[in-house]
DNA sequence: ACAACAATGCAACTTTGTTGCAAAATATTT
DNA sequence: AAATATTTTGCAACAAAGTTGCATTGTTGT
């Protein structure tokens, strides 16, 4: 497990410290999305608010993770597929965000359709954000 | 045009006030998305920062306006098709957003496609936001 | 025109995100 | 393995974004 995690941040050129560490597993514990507040919340007394933010921010120029859309105003991160390098990402899958308990899903096996634009736009990514309810919170 | 701005105002139960008029007409004359930084460009000295806020929020609310969702922390509202109605949207539409200028377009004339989602998942709002370069910025 | 109600402006505040710089940790060189 | 160079972190201070309460003003219905 932490060979994995030092595996990742290695091969993206990284220095290897606790805070990468801990928010990069973070990202592989939970499985889902997290935004900035629930990493804050769960290593606030292990790192400075700044770190945090100084992390993500690196991890999506590295293409480790990648930023979700969301209507309301919070920014959520996902880790990406492996195919995504440094500012090229390629995660044209499909988010899902429940508007019951607010978890944030990549739905991979669900790909992105190819859509027609008018003229003159070219699309350079595209992202299909569904809301409503999840599985968990179905019943 | 005035009436029209009023129309709408009335139709939702809204009164009719100076902020009001003056917001819903800036959506109507500039056609495509405006972030609150925007609004409050073109009139802060107009009204309150504070008006401003509770001005979208209640046209939200009332059907008038809907969000688009944005990598980026910039929340963007659009107008909403006639059949939106309070609490209930259905911009099931695309939107694009400009690298270049930052412009966010409501594409109308493309439909968002059916996505078959994995069980236990019920979708009640899909967005589709595509980025790249627009019809302006392409030479 | 008047009373009832809703919207606005102001001030204070909370939350969120940013920047510069010294101290600490990590990587690199010998 | 120790010394140096480089990066990262924490702190403080700041800037921006968003919220809340309350008195004042504007709007609506009778």
């Amino acid at each position: 497990m932490q060979e994995k995690i030092t595996d990742i941040l290695r091969k993206h050129q990284l220095s290897i410290t606790e805070a990468r560490k801990k928010i990069l597993s973070l990202f592989w514990e939970t499985g889902n999305a997290l935004a900035h507040g629930d990493i804050e919340q769960k290593s606030s007394e292990d790192f400075d608010r700044v770190t945090i933010y100084r992390t993500l921010q690196t991890f999506v120029e590295k293409g480790i993770i990648h930023t979700i859309p969301t209507s309301d105003n919070s920014v959520r991160y996902a880790l990406c597929k492996d195919e995504c390098a440094a500012g090229h990402h390629h995660d044209d899958h499909v988010h899902f965000i429940c508007d019951d308990c607010g978890t944030t899903y990549c739905i991979d096996e669900v790909s992105v359709p190819k859509v027609k634009l008018p003229k003159g736009f070219r699309a350079v990514q595209t992202d299909l954000v569904i809301s409503g309810t999840c599985n968990k919170c179905e019943q």
